[in-house]
DNA sequence: GAAAATATGGAGATAGTCTCCACTTGTCAA
DNA sequence: TTGACAAGTGGAGACTATCTCCATATTTTC
């Protein structure tokens, strides 16, 4: 997973800087910008953008590629301190709370998700993964019914990032959360 | 809502030639074939294809219209034979199961409802206006919650359609539909 | 049947993506 | 240090898809 190839330190540097400036830009809502411009305002030639992100969402992977490692490293805290039912209906409030404030995450989520492209989303793999072991604890628990996948939980929260342009997307993203977790609790 | 111009022959014939061919290629999976070569395969100018439908949303919108229309009349069907509950029920699974066979269909939901873009989303917000009613007659019934808005139960159906091309899609999707149904349940 | 209104089509302007390679910079062994 | 090789750079320009424009054609109207 980690890279395993030890990149020149010019490489590294540049490589940073079209994070950085990507990071300032997504920030300011600038997704869309020509993707040449990137190397521009990063002070780096088209070429090396290429040759570091090939795509568009490589780059926003790689930009929110902490911010969901922190997401991931928070369930298993969540995991290891509550109740696994607690920890699950933590995580996911949790999990709404930070999209609202980060568009940027929210946008790429939802684009990451809509587009499995193999190695590409390993960080929302990632996320399948930490939704998947928050369910398995609580269903092992007792706390939640056993007939409803990991999956189907990943389709709710994909709905709930595709929409974080909407003006309603608080009040409708908190009202998902709420069905999952009580369609989710046994009857 | 209905044109309101009666559009020459000539007009109206290349207008149905271009959504009889986009219907028989999205059919065949063809989504994202160069939009001049829509034209061409339909037998029209390319400038003939932008003046009728200026992108390709618009142009998918037109071919799902009349399954999306279908789909809302038997809504209302349901709504006018069965308890209320039920005929949310049946939507739903009714709604899954269409997509499931119509994969074109999924996703042009998937993408008209992530560009809410006004008038053109037309299709959309008929198919909200429809769950919104199915959802209050249950609520006046006493049947379901009344805290959680149809906003949110559309957030899920987008995460549906948007997860149109991945393996698991059928168990996910109904697993997700049976989330939105025990957590609409009233406790 | 001729004028007016409406629509056509496809060449070419425009703009974003991505490749290619002559050149620069970094690394490392001696 | 330094020389030689590997690794990386940048940006001109090829390529591709989108969309506009308008001289020409078709339909409708009177």
């Amino acid at each position: 997973m980690t890279d395993a190839k030890p990149l020149r330190a010019d490489a590294r540097r540049n490589r940073d800087a079209l994070i950085a400036k990507a990071r300032e830009l997504f920030a300011d809502g600038r997704f869309d910008l020509r993707f040449d411009d990137f190397a521009k305002l990063a002070g780096v030639g088209t070429g090396t953008l290429y040759r570091h992100f090939p795509t568009r969402e490589a780059l926003a992977e790689a930009v929110y590629r902490e911010e969901l490692t922190a997401m991931c490293d928070r369930a298993h805290e969540l995991q290891a301190t509550l109740p696994a039912d607690q920890a699950l209906e933590s995580f996911l409030r949790g999990f709404v709370d930070h999209l609202h404030r980060h568009e940027g995450l929210a946008r790429t989520l939802a684009t990451l998700m809509a587009t499995q492209s193999g190695a590409l989303a390993e960080g929302t793999q990632a996320l399948g993964q930490v939704v998947a072991d928050l369910l398995a604890a609580a269903v092992k628990a007792g706390t939640i019914r056993d007939d409803v996948g990991a999956g189907a939980v990943m389709m709710t929260l994909h709905g709930i990032c595709a929409a974080y342009d909407q003006p309603t997307y608080r009040t409708d993203a908190d009202g998902v959360i709420a069905l999952v977790l009580a369609g989710l609790r046994r009857t």
